[in-house]
DNA sequence: AGCGGTGCTTTTTATCATTAAAGACACCAT
DNA sequence: ATGGTGTCTTTAATGATAAAAAGCACCGCT
């Protein structure tokens, strides 16, 4: 058919859950349109079938209560599509945990179902998934999954190494008076904090881990970097998710990492925070090229 | 309604041109698919129909031709949709040529209407250049363009800075069996050549220019690289075939700062090279600067 | 009995008509 | 004059639908 109506229905709900006691007066039609958050078409609509329904009486301007909701005057809304936020984290996830072999096809009709969104959005979705490599169309109609194959890994870290690197380089050119450098010592605590209490709260280290790449690459002001940058943690995010093996050992290990290249930088020593980025980024990349093997051998 | 038919008529025309004479018959239903590039659904659709126009008899698998095909049996297809590619180009010219304000809201009935293009297409179109960060999507339905300002044109120099000169990096530590040295040769010898008539010639600066820069970074097997490459030569192209100022000169200078990068490539002078990269791409932020600034100007 | 072939069915995708929603304009009432 | 409503136009999201592809089963010929 068209549209849904639940832009409709959702203002109904709301409009009623906020009404003003019996004989009470509304607000104009563009009030109403604004406090609900949507058009003046929408509102109309509502208070036509609020009319509809004996709860009020319009008259020109007056809008008058006439009797107080009830229950089955809501109306049922269905059970809303996935945002473009879940979408894209259960398309990763699938693709990541499910291990779905290269260059498979996919059936947009099939993952439309399975996501619960219109075809539709997942067309598009798909459509800007294109530049990060991991899917293609196909000449004649439909996808192909490219995958996330060893190479795809290894050419990410690299292009996250050159990326970092260069944050690395432009951090270490900054002023004392810089931004950066409180938030440094800030993480810098974190770290230590975490450090302290590895054997137990080793899993807190992804989302630290997350804030500090965050941190370093913040510095350059780049709307292409940034757009990479949130590939690039969502795909190593992931694999920290499932990827076990070791991982208080490792997470320790990414710690003093992190440590080495925040002492280079407050030294100003650009060769060996360069280095120490470099080691750090080696390690990550084994890691995640380590995950996809074992992943791939189960 | 549906899907269009022009692979039918496509195919069923292609069958046409390529008929037997009378008398003579047609291979099996398979052998025609592989042979027009459809599936044999669309194969038995044209059988059918040129069977229904009296132009076959088909009788189990014999396919005998009744008479030669007549101009009048030529199926009449519709002007074809703008390709892919074709939209591409004319999005960007459209962006880029009529100076559109950042912040526009796309209409997409409209622009599909334009480019001759079903809505559907331009959609996923907008969705891919998402990422690319020339087009935004608005919170409830439609899009917006962000456009090309000169920020975008700071931010896009600045990360084909890093890019390149991490392909200079990686060119001059290669080996001196490596391909890339005897096209760099090939490609000097194209410049000189070029300069020794640049003063009727610049206009060929250009492709020369993409060449160059697609060499050095074809080093980088990578790709996120070559995704980014796509938008960048694609850009600074577009800037180059509207920008007259100065061109000659421009022209002259760029060929110039090409050799000095080579040259300290092939003497292995790294620090040289790098600074002569810089240099160079200095420059041409500055040109596509300056051109954006003259066109916001006119 | 095997294999090249066809008949038929089942998916799956591209396109389009339809409807919800947004926005614009003109007019009305106070 | 100003805040409001009535009405119309435009636009985008959605589902129905037709085209094409892919799969399955069987047939006939050697």
């Amino acid at each position: 058919m068209a549209r849904t109506d639940t832009r409709f229905r959702q203002a109904h709900n709301d409009l009623l859950a906020t009404l003003p006691a019996v004989g009470g007066q509304l607000p104009s039609e563009v009030e109403l349109a604004t406090r609900l958050g949507v058009s003046r078409t929408v509102v109309r609509a509502v208070l036509a079938k609020l009319a509809a329904d004996g709860i009020l009486q319009i008259n020109g301007r007056a809008k008058q209560v006439l009797r107080p909701a009830l229950g089955k005057d809501r109306l049922p809304l269905r059970d809303d599509y996935t945002s473009r936020e879940d979408l894209e984290d259960r398309f990763l996830d699938w693709v990541l945990r499910f291990d779905v072999p290269a260059g498979t096809a996919l059936n947009v009709t099939r993952l439309s179902r399975d996501f619960n969104v219109p075809p539709h959005l997942l067309q598009e979705f798909l459509a800007s998934l294109g530049q990060s490599g991991l899917v293609e169309r196909r000449a004649r109609g439909g996808w192909r999954l490219l995958g996330f194959t060893p190479d795809y890994a290894i050419e990410l870290s690299e292009f996250r190494q050159v990326l970092e690197v260069n944050a690395i380089r432009t951090l270490a050119g900054l002023p004392e008076s810089h931004a950066v450098w409180p938030a440094l010592d800030a993480i810098t605590d974190e770290h230590l904090d975490l450090l302290a209490r590895i054997d137990t709260d080793f899993h807190d280290f992804s989302p630290l881990d997350g804030r500090f790449h965050a941190l370093i690459n913040s510095v350059v002001k780049n709307r292409f970097v940034a757009e990479f940058q949130k590939v690039i943690s969502l795909i190593f995010h992931y694999h920290y998710q499932w990827d076990k093996t070791m991982e208080r050992h490792r997470n320790e290990a990414a710690i003093r990492e992190h440590l080495a290249i925040i002492k280079a930088l407050k030294a100003r020593d650009l060769a060996g925070a360069e280095q120490a980025a470099r080691t750090h980024l080696a390690t990550s990349k084994e890691t995640l090229l380590s995950s996809i093997r074992v992943h791939h051998h189960v």
